[in-house]
DNA sequence: CCGGTACTGAACACGGTGTTCAATATCGGT
DNA sequence: ACCGATATTGAACACCGTGTTCAGTACCGG
C-alpha cells in the first residue's frame, strides 16, 4: 500500500463526472443539470459522487479550476507584455485568450458563457480580474490620483472583455480572434488611457 | 359587481408579495429566498401566491415591470438627448439612470445588484439595450460600415454600464451620480467614437 | 345584508438533496 | 496468484422545497 491513497481510478472517476457535467451544461444549461443526470451520464454511483465533491457547486469550481490552470499555462508560454514602450496599454492578455478559448471551447462554451452558473461568473471575474491586473498596474504613476481609479478601470476592463469573449462563444466564434481582439482594443484602449491619463 | 373582478385587495396582495420578496432578496440573495419565506413575510396564504404568480421568477418579472415602467416614465420627463450638434455620443440615459437609481436604491439594490438572479440579468440587459440603442442608432451613417458592428458597441456599452452601476450600487454609492457618470462616459466614449467613426 | 370574489391553510404528491452502510470490485505490492 | 487496502456501488432513508387541491372563511361593493 503506498501512503498515497490515490489509485488511478480516483482521477478517472473525477474526470468522468466533471465530463458529464460539461455535456449536460451544454444541453440543459447549469441550474438544469440535476446530480442524478450527472452521475447517470458519468455511469457513477451516488455514494461516490458525493465521496468526491460536496455538491454540484464544487464539482463546478473543480473544473472551473481546471480550466484556470490551463489558462495559466498557456498565458506563461505566451509572448510576455513586457514588449514596446512603458506606458503603452498592451493588454496583451486579450488576444492570448482568444485563442486558448478556441482551442477548448467545448469547456469555455459551457463554463464561461450564458450556460455557466452565478457561481462561476464570480470566479471568473476574479481570475479576469488577476490578469488584468498584472497589465494595468505598472502603468499607473506611484503618485497623483488618476481621472478614475485602477480598480474601477480593471472593473471596467474586465467585464467588457467578459462580455465580447460571451458573445463570440455563444455566437458560434463569427469572426477570428485576431478581428474579436481588434474590436475589443478599439472600443477601450482609448477609455483606459483617458481613466489612467496615460501617454 | 363590476365587470373587473379586480378587487383593491388583490393589488394589495401582490404588493405585499413584492416588497416581501425584495426585502429577502436585500438580506439573503433571490436563490436562497424560498416561498415560504415570501408568503411569511408577506403574511398570505400560500395558495394566494400561487394565485397571482406562477411561481418564484414569476413575481420577480413582475416587480422588474414596475421597475421597468418607472424607469421609462423617468427617462421620459427627462432632458432629451436630441440636444447638441448631431454625431456627438451623449449617452444622456447615463445620469438619469444613476439619479433614478440613487432615489429607488432599495429596489435597484434587490433587483439590478449582485443579488438578483440570473433571470434578471438578462432582462436588465435587454432594456438598457433598448435605451442605448435609441441613443446609438442615429449616429451610425446608413452608407457603410463601421470598424464594429452597432449590435457588438451596444453590448459593449450596456454591459460596462451595468457594470459600473452594480458597482456603484453594491459599494453604498462611494461618490455622486454625476461622479460616476462621468466615469462612465470618460472610459466609454472615446471607445465608442472608434468604433463607430464618428467626429 | 347579500352575492360574489379573494384569501386561507392544511394536506398531498412529487422530485431533488445529501447521508448511510453493507456488499462488491479493483488496484498495487509481494 | 493472492492479499490487504481502498474505491465504488446502489438501495434505503430523512429532509426540504415545490406546486396543487379544496373546503372553509373573510371581505368588498352594491
Amino acid at each position: 500500500m503506498t501512503a498515497r491513497g490515490e489509485d488511478r481510478r480516483v482521477q478517472r472517476t473525477r474526470g468522468l463526472l466533471q465530463n458529464a457535467l460539461i455535456e449536460l451544461m451544454l444541453e440543459k444549461g447549469y441550474e438544469a443539470v440535476t446530480v442524478q443526470d450527472i452521475i447517470d451520464r458519468a455511469n457513477v454511483g451516488r455514494s461516490t459522487f458525493y465521496g468526491h465533491f460536496l455538491d454540484k457547486d464544487r464539482l463546478l469550481l473543480s473544473t472551473l479550476e481546471s480550466l484556470r490552470s490551463l489558462l495559466i499555462q498557456a498565458m506563461d508560454s505566451a509572448p510576455s507584455s513586457s514588449e514596446g514602450g512603458p506606458g503603452e496599454v498592451r493588454l496583451g492578455f486579450s488576444l492570448a485568450m482568444f485563442h486558448h478559448a478556441r482551442e477548448h471551447l467545448r469547456l469555455y462554451r459551457a463554463i464561461v458563457g450564458r450556460q455557466g452558473g452565478a457561481i462561476v461568473q464570480q470566479q471568473i471575474q476574479r481570475i479576469l480580474t488577476d490578469l488584468v491586473r498584472r497589465e494595468l498596474a505598472p502603468l499607473v504613476k506611484p503618485g497623483a490620483g488618476t481621472p478614475v481609479s485602477l480598480e474601477v478601470t480593471l472593473l471596467y476592463t474586465v467585464s467588457a472583455f467578459h462580455a465580447l469573449l460571451t458573445w463570440w462563444l455563444d455566437h458560434d466564434l463569427p469572426c477570428s480572434a485576431e478581428e474579436i481582439d481588434r474590436t475589443f482594443r478599439t472600443l477601450t484602449v482609448p477609455g483606459i488611457k483617458a481613466a489612467l491619463e496615460l501617454r
